[in-house]
DNA sequence: AGGCACTCGTGCACACGTTCACAAAGCCAG
DNA sequence: CTGGCTTTGTGAACGTGTGCACGAGTGCCT
């Protein structure tokens, strides 16, 4: 049935581009710019004017030649594009110091993302309010789930207790996960996991530092000349 | 320090896994595991076997046919190879949600990466005390950063603050930067960034929320005929 | 010693992503 | 209407990443 989930599929690596020039394009219409070209675009985001235009390429041609793209259309036709054309509620199991701030942090429903709930073990926790809502205890996440129509769910548990977190999260009937544990869920093949790992980030920084020592071995600071972006 | 310091670049795909290997192998260190085959290394990490081979690979060759790799050298290896045979202390600009998560959680410390100092430029931040560390006031950066030789910085602060920190963390000596604001920051070719953005997170999962729906939901009325002849 | 089971290391083909370069398309001035 | 200028949309070349398949070592058992 639906052998083609029949909607030209967008690159990852697109998709992944996407939020950052919707972010970009609704600065620009608060500030009253009603035009904008792949170049400008691109400088903005900090990217290859050609990857920008193959990029929104797949959203179809909704630029115009000689003159560059109505920020306003397409800001909506990305949002469509990433079904950002509704609330997507979230809920956070965890409520530690991730948790918190994450609750803490206006960011999520401002950008359509909305904190239908966050649920801990930790009783003492329970009944706490983060940001404006109420902890509550684990028991509680499939009704908040289903009552709430929750379709993602944050893991800010440690990781010894992420999987069982994420089987929770699984049963209750939430079908994408962003993971902040260290450690790689399993889960059922038709989830959507994205994991949000700072320990790796930290070592990938640190992997260029150390290969920037490489010769000697103290870095020096000062003497680099500052990228002349316009 | 020989010339030979040279070596071979490794693919950017591979040292984002490293840090993942090199967490599994920790734990199976920790539970007397002596030996594991790219097999048994793959399922944990969930990645394909034969990545993890040629990941390895780059590393030089230290496993044994037959038998597979032994754990603790490994370890070793991998910890050279990314630069973690010493701390890397971090300095964290901003002292609001994040950066108080983020002082507050000890994985870091635990994994080479020790909070230097965490600075604001809100004085009723100041002095008080997160995670073992005090806040300190922004004008102190250069100096922490200088007397605790730190080479990576952390921006918290919001959006319209991030480039200012980034500036300043770059003139106080900083060489790479671990980005939470929404935004793209402009620093010195020299200067190695990494962006975390969750709101980019949740709207890839969006998307695929948006398309998996595709089907049974109609979100556009009679707009934009767009048919499929490719 | 020889054979066998196992697992690494890697050549190769293919998929995916990036960038260049340019014709097509639109706007405007005269 | 024409010519000149701008910018899009995309074919094609190139680079990077992935995964299969298999030769090459290694250890064990008989
Ligand atoms: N805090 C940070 O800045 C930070 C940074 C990077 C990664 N992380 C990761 O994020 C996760 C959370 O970090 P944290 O600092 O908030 O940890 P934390 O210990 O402060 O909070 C964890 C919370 O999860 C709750 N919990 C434990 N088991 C649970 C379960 N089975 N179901 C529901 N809740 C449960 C605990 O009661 C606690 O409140 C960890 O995996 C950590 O590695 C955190
Ligand atoms: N809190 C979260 O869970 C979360 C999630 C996603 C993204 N973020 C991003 O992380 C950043 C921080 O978020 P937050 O929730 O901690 O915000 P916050 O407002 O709680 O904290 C920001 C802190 O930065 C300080 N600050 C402001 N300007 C500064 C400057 N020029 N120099 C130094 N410090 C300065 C403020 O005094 C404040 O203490 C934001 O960009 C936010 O978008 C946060």
């Amino acid at each position: 049935m639906a052998p083609d989930r029949n909607r030209r599929r967008i690159p990852d690596a697109t998709v992944s581009r996407l939020p950052v020039y919707l972010r970009i394009l609704g600065e620009q219409s608060a500030e009253g710019v009603e035009s904008i070209s792949s170049e400008r675009l691109a400088e903005l985001g900090g990217v290859n004017a050609a990857k920008v235009r193959k990029d929104l390429s797949y959203l179809g041609s909704y630029g115009t030649r000689g003159v560059g793209y109505e920020v306003d259309y397409l800001v909506y036709q990305i949002r469509r594009e990433l079904g950002l054309t509704h609330d997507w509620p979230v809920v956070i199991v965890g409520a530690g110091n991730l948790g918190q701030a994450l609750a803490g942090y206006g960011g999520f429903g401002e950008r359509g993302f909305p904190v239908a709930g966050i649920v801990d073990v930790d009783e003492s926790k329970v009944g706490t309010v983060l940001g404006g809502v109420r902890v509550r205890h684990i028991d509680e996440l499939p009704q908040i789930v289903q009552t709430k129509r929750v379709n993602i769910g944050v893991v800010a548990t440690p990781g010894s207790a992420a999987q069982e977190a994420a089987d929770l999260l699984v049963k209750a009937g939430v079908t994408s996960i962003l993971n902040f544990a260290p450690i790689v869920l399993s889960v059922p093949r038709a989830i959507e996991v994205r994991k949000v790992d700072l320990a790796v980030e930290l070592q990938i920084l640190s992997y260029h530092e150390q290969r920037r020592a490489g010769g000697s071995i103290h870095a020096v600071p000062g003497g680099t000349s500052r990228s002349a972006t316009a």
